[in-house]
DNA sequence: GAGTTTGAAACT
DNA sequence: CAGTTTCAAACTC
């Protein structure tokens, strides 16, 4: 079933909340999208033109306004957290078109014991030697463990549609995640139009869970590492509502084997866990992506200094280490077996893994060794950039790149750190970041001494911004200092957004503003 | 297992 | 935005 067919069928089910509903869907795709953002970008643009289409003059209804510490604090009855929804009426309704398709957390009772079953049976898979993705996958988003099982219920075939776009397909090709050929989509996707969606196979659904890749299944479980596969929290007073919470925090419900008290992480509780993540990203579009990006391009987040250093992975804030001196795993960037950078805050480091010495992040050698390869290959990697780049500069007649690419190729392009312990975090943000370009900007602005508010995670995937997501309604979420406590989410309300949005489309600009993350690898330069 | 330490998250 | 409080994991005994 196509986008557009999805539309109609939402159209047609939801008429009375239609725009509020496909908006809502928009949303739910950005705070909620899984591992592949670039399908959701597609689809989010879809839907922003569709939305314009299919409900011209529906009133909009502001999202419900959630209470905060509503769900810790709002109920004199723990047992009865729906109550603490204030708009819950609407938001039930609204979650529930986008729900029937996408994100079936609302499961008969039964259905929700077997899947705490399953997670329960997963983990102790797990705990047994065998490995897997299901049970906790880290990343931004929404429980992505729901997902991977509600996928197997019957109701989800919106990604299932995202899936099935050529432009999609495109934007994966830049991935060096396996994924499914061309062909089996189109295949799958076929088969979806004459089939109920019951038949939606899981593997559409994420490919990165595809459960059928015993291969990267084992990897991701890998990637999990040691204890981080089965979030098993101890929360007392947070309910598990808060990012105190592992389990919360890294987007699974919490299962059996927590001993979690007054627990409202958990399916039955699905709108109060919604509620609280959408308030959380409300302040934090990012409290859900993964802490440590691991990426060569990580390189280039901390600027000049960094550069000269490679690493393969940096914590996405730092670390703000005062005692432990970053050899505890009190230290969150020990703790993702990473070095401290620039971005940390850390006093007296002395990460085994990398340590931050005033501006200059020290590797272990151990770790050099393994970047340097990477390092290697993207040098001739950017060399390469920079002499396409030049080219374009020389004939300023073309605006466009020499070698035309789908517009959201370059999004994701690098995505070697999934073979590291993590998941790709969601990269939807990335889309809306634009990091890269105000980074551009600022590399060429900003001294190097100071730190600058770039988000890692945005930091390398981006080169060239999709105009959609520049126009779209989740490009404008506010910015926080990554320096600050709170995460630094895209930054496009920065002062430099709009020379960048301008800038934007001259591509040869961003291009050559990527060069000076690299200034010692060109001797010539 | 209880108590302490630690630093992130949340709050003011 | 900085300071303070809360929280739960990490750690120690």
């Amino acid at each position: 079933m196509g986008l557009e067919k999805m539309l109609d069928v939402r159209e047609a089910n939801d008429t009375p909340n239609c725009g509020r509903l496909i908006s809502d869907a928009t949303e739910l795709l950005v705070f909620r999208s899984p591992n592949d953002s670039e399908a959701f970008r597609c689809l989010v643009d879809k839907i922003s033109s569709s939305e314009r289409r299919f409900c011209a003059g529906v009133k909009s209804t502001k999202r419900p306004d959630i209470n905060k510490d509503v769900p810790a604090n709002g109920s004199s009855n723990e047992n009865e957290p729906s109550a603490v929804l204030p708009n819950e009426s609407v938001f039930s309704l609204n979650r529930g078109g986008m729900r029937r398709r996408c994100l079936d957390f609302e499961m008969p009772g039964k259905r929700k014991k077997e899947i705490a079953d399953d997670q329960q049976s997963v983990c102790d898979n797990k705990e047994a030697g065998e490995s897997s993705s299901s049970c906790v996958v880290p990343g931004i988003g929404l429980h992505l463990n729901s997902v991977a099982l509600s996928a197997r219920d019957s109701n989800i075939n919106v990604v299932h549609d995202y899936s099935i776009s050529g432009e999609i397909q495109k934007s994966f090709s830049g991935s060096t995640t396996p994924i499914q050929s061309q062909d089996t989509v189109q295949e799958t996707s076929d088969q979806a139009e004459n089939e109920p969606v019951e038949e939606v196979p899981r593997a559409l659904v994420f490919p990165e869970l595809n459960s059928g890749s015993l291969k990267k299944k084992k990897r991701v479980s890998e990637q999990a590492g040691e204890g981080e596969s089965c979030k098993r929290c101890n929360c007392k007073k947070s309910k598990c509502l808060k990012l105190y919470c592992e389990c919360f925090a890294a987007g699974v419900y919490c299962i059996e084997p927590c001993s979690c008290i007054d627990c409202f992480n958990k399916p039955i509780h699905e709108e109060t866990v919604l509620a609280t993540r959408k308030q959380i990203e409300s302040r934090n579009p990012l409290a859900f992506a993964p802490k440590v990006i691991r990426s060569a391009d990580s390189i280039m987040e901390a600027g000049d200094d960094a550069s000269k250093t490679p690493a393969s992975a940096r914590h996405k804030r730092g670390c703000n280490c005062k005692k432990s001196n970053c050899l505890k795993k009190y230290c969150e960037c020990y703790q993702g077996g990473v070095g401290c950078s620039i971005n940390c805050r850390c006093e007296g480091c002395k990460n085994v893994y990398g340590r931050k010495e005033g501006s200059l992040l020290v590797i272990m050698e151990s770790k050099q060794e393994e970047d340097q390869e990477t390092y290697e290959k993207r040098r001739a990697k950017i060399q390469h950039k920079i002499e396409v780049s030049r080219e374009v500069e020389q004939n300023p007649s073309s605006d466009q790149p020499s070698t035309p690419l789908p517009p959201y190729r370059h999004l994701v392009v690098h995505q070697p750190f999934l073979s590291k312990n993590r998941l790709p975090p969601t990269q939807f943000f990335i889309g809306m970041g634009s990091s890269s370009f105000r980074k551009q900007d600022s590399d060429l602005t900003q001294s190097h001494n100071e730190k600058k508010p770039i988000d890692p995670v945005t930091e390398d995937k981006t080169e060239i911004m999709p105009e959609i997501l520049l126009n779209s309604p989740i490009a404008n979420i506010k910015a926080i200092s990554p320096n600050s406590k709170r995460v630094s989410p895209p930054q496009l309300g920065s002062s430099e957004s709009g020379s960048n949005l301008r800038r934007r489309g001259n591509g040869r600009k961003l291009i050559l503003r990527s060069i000076p993350a690299f200034p010692s690898l060109n001797p010539n330069q």
